[in-house]
Parts: C-alpha cells; structure tokens; sequence
DNA sequence: GTTTAGGATTGAATCTTAGCGAATATTGCG
DNA sequence: CGCAATATTCGCTAAGATTCAATCCTAAAC
C-alpha cells in the first residue's frame, strides 16, 4: 500500500471515531509501528492531528474537543482576558452591539454568554457557535465569503447585511493601530466590513492589546478619530495612549485596576 | 484510553455539571486518583478549569446553558454515519452545494473537508466553524437570525442571499418525511429556507434517518416529489420506500451495501 | 533492453522518555 | 487532633525517538 493511501486511511478513521491508537492502527494497516508513528507525525505536521501518547485524536473535528479548542489554547493570554473583562463593563442589558471576529472579541462573546436581553450582530461564525448556547442573547450574524486565515465572513452579503442596520455599539478587533497613520488591518475586505460596522454604530469601541501600537498593515480602515473608546492592556507604550487621548479618544487600560473600574463605571452610568 | 480522550472527557463532563469531585471522576473514568490529579493540574494550566480540594470547578460559564451541540450529535451516530458516508459520494469536486443545518449534514460536513475545489454555502454556523480549517473547500455562509433550538440561520438576511445563487446540488436535512402529506418541519422559517434552497439547486438530495419517516410537523415544506434522491438508512420501512420510488426519487439506502455503492457509482459517472 | 546508482520508504534493533499506579510524606479542613 | 485530599517520589511498562540496514522504485546511463 502507498504512504499517501494509508495516511488518507488514517484520516477517514479518525473522521469516524475522533481517536485512534497507535497499535489500532497497525493491526488495522498491517505496518509497523514505526510507520505507524511516522504517518501520524506528517499528519500532526499537517495539521490533521494531535498526536499523544498512544495514538492520536483528530483536530479536523469540533466534536472533539469543546467547540473552540484553538481559540480556548489561544485565549491562554492574560491580557487579552483582561481587555475583554474591561470591555464587557460596556456592554448593557438591552443592548444592540456588533462583534468583530477577532481572538480578543471571542473572549469577550464568552463573557456574555450569560447575559439577557442584548442583541449581538456578529461577522464571526466562531463567536455564533459560542452564543448558540447562550439562552439569553439573541444572535445575528451577517453571512457572507470565508476567510480562511482570519475566520470572517466579509463580501457582498456581510456589506448588504451591514448597509440596513443601526447599532448602539460596535465592538471592533484592531490589529494594526498607529496614532498618525490611523488603523489598518491585512485584507480590504476586512477594512470594508469595519468601515460599515463604524459607520453604523453611536459607539465605537476598539480592542487592541499592547502589541497592536505602532503598527501599519495593507489595508487602511480609518483614522483612529474613528474610534470612541481604546481598550488595551498595561504593556502600551503611555506616549501612545496619551497621544490618542490628545486625539479626544477615551483611552482604557485594562489591568491598572484603579482607572479601569473608575472609568468604565462613568460610563455606565451614562448610559 | 489515551490521556487527550480522557481529558476530553472530563471537559465534557465539567461542562454539564460545572463542578466534579476528584472521585467521581476516578469512578467514573476507571483510573486511580494520581492520574485524575495529573489531569486537572493539566487542565487548570491549560484555563479550562479551577481546582478546589477534592475536585475542580469549571471556568466556562455556569447560568443558562443550553445542551451542548456535542450531545445532539452523540445520538444515533451510526445511522447518521452511514447516511453521511452515502451522501458523500453525491458530492463531486468542482460543485457548488448548499449544506442544511442538521445533525447527519453536519456528519458530511465533517467528511468533506479534505476536498479540493468545493464550494459549500451554509446557513449552519456549526458547519462554518467545521470547514474553516479546510484550505480546498470555499465556504460562504447565508447570515440570518439564529434560531436557538436547530442551530440554523434563517430571516431576511438569509432569504435575500439565497434569492440570487444557483446551486448543483442542495443537502437537505429532513426532519419530517411522509409519503402523502410530504415534508414539514418545526418552524415556518425553516422552511421557507428550504423551499428556496430548493428552488435554487438543479439536484435536491435528502438525508433522513428512519426515525424521520411517516411523521408530520407543523410547517409544511413541499411534497416528496420536490426532491431527487433520498438518502435513508436500513432501518426504514420498506413500504415507505417503494412508495417514494414510485413517486419517482432515488432512494438510497445506506449501509445495504451492494445497493448503495452501485447506485451512487452510476450517479457519479452520469454526472 | 538492461543495468546500476540514488533516493525514498519500511522494518528491526536500540535507547530514551512519558504515563500510570503504589507507597509515603504533607497539607488543608473540620 | 484526625481524616481526607494532595503532593512527591519511585519503579514499571509501554510508547516514542533514533539509527541503520534492506527493499523498492525511479531514472539515467550504457
């Protein structure tokens, strides 16, 4: 039998049964172990699997582990946890807010699982799938193209979707911010569908953590005057947050307890 | 076990109960408490859960959880499985094809994302977030509001994407089979969504398990005769299926070996 | 058409490591 | 103080890594 036949075995088990052990499978492919074993490390290579010890369990598969695996790996990250609970402050009952498909955002759609009332428009089939269980928050999500390296959904159908609604607060994923160049992220496409979702808000709402400052990408989307509020963590540079602070953006530091909690509090009021 | 799978499990069992003693746990999965300690010490560095003397306590979210998708799809997996692994045949490379939001499409889903040039359109988030890894399949998704109990976008917004696409083939998930009254199912919306899907493909291919037939629901779809094939599993009366055949579909019924695999080859070669 | 060198792939042999359980020391909690 | 859960250590087993020789396929040379 050929290599590629075997590993293409390999994976329609796992499609079937989401785990395999490595002796299984030699018994079933009538190989050694050591073949066995180099199989499943192309495949992890691949990206098909994650070995461990024993055999391997299919990443190809959401049954495997919680709907998100890759997304609760990534969200490890303590600033990001940070800047999503200082953002959740912003988000009242009874709200009609748009999420945009970014790491830091999922985290924030975690929190609001819990939450009544709130309307959430959403171009990021991820942050659908977590709300899907949430009883109390009803969800929109846009349509549109995939995009396979930031797992939105943007095009002709997100823009149409966007064209015909009004929201109170837009949260937005900003992977690329400068205070004189403005904000810019990786597609046009991405640039469009932020460009609308501002347009359509009363609040802007920008998360970006420290890593995010002083950065340009390809596509332009605004200047940061665009933006309402700045969320980022304690690891940014103050000459940035007081230079996007003289811009009149209401700039918070999620982490520097004191200010956070004072701030958002204001604000919450307010509205 | 592998030590992923039994994590996984423990995963499973913290998002159904939120809190498990260490005990139970040892009970349960049938290893000595040293092991179990491992694993939660493992998990709580991973952030998926809290330890606490004498068990751990999840840290996803607690209130209002609606059952997880994980266990929809634990039910009659091998039916579903073999109804997937016939339909999967129907799909060739190059087509463009509309997947329904239902359990056995999703099993489908699951199969198909190896493929190179697909193109799959989608009101199903789940089968979105299923796809999104695959670099071969283009995925668009309609948008639309989420109805909470099917996991299925449906509304204004996905109505309007449908208007204006044509499809080779559309899977429908059929929730309600009978050969005189038709299809029906449990929300006017849904099927109003059906009914353009259909309209839009050049082949409608139904996917039903046995349990489907002979049952009404309240919406009314369209009579059986709106579909092509059909695709069931054995445990299907067979009085049901000749009197579809005779209506004129193609009824396959996966797992009756010969049948299936002469038919679907037939199929593939017309086309 | 045959032959032979090169590369790739597999299997066998060896050594290394990871995971589990058991025993013992330690820490919390009542 | 006593009980139960936890941390720690150690040894055993089985899986994994590594290396090397054998085989097979390919392709170029004769």
């Amino acid at each position: 039998m050929l290599a590629e036949e075997r590993r293409f075995q390999i994976r329609e088990i796992l499609t079937a049964q989401r785990t395999v052990s490595a002796s299984e499978l030699c018994d079933q492919l009538k190989v050694t172990a050591a073949t066995i074993r180099r199989d499943l490390a192309a495949l992890e290579q691949e990206g098909v699997l994650v070995r461990s010890h024993g055999g391997a369990v299919s990443r190809m598969s959401s049954t495997n582990f919680q709907p998100t695996y890759d997304a609760l790996l990534r969200s490890e990250n303590e600033e990001k946890r940070q800047i999503a609970r200082a953002a959740e402050q912003f988000v009242l009952d009874g709200d009609t807010i748009f999420l945009e498909s970014s790491t830091t955002i999922f985290e924030l759609a975690r929190r609001l699982v819990h939450r009544h009332r709130l309307m959430v428009v959403t171009n990021s089939p991820t942050i659908v799938c977590e709300l899907q269980r949430s009883a109390g928050v009803t969800v929109m999500c846009t349509g549109g193209d995939l995009m396979k390296d930031t797992f939105c959904l943007s095009g002709e159908w997100a823009q149409r979707a966007l064209s015909e609604i009004r929201l109170d607060k837009a949260i937005l994923g900003v992977s690329a911010i400068d205070p004189k160049y403005g904000i810019s992220t990786a597609h046009h496409a991405e640039a469009q569908i932020t460009r609308m979702v501002s347009r359509a808000a009363k609040t802007r709402i920008a998360l970006a953590d420290h890593t995010k400052f002083g950065r340009q990408r390809f596509a332009f989307v605004g200047p940061v005057k665009d933006i309402d509020i700045l969320i980022t963590d304690s690891g940014t540079d103050p000459d940035y947050i007081n230079e996007l602070r003289d811009a009149g953006l209401q700039v918070i530091v999620a982490g520097s307890a004191g200010v956070k909690s004072n701030e958002s509090r204001i604000f919450t009021q307010q509205s």
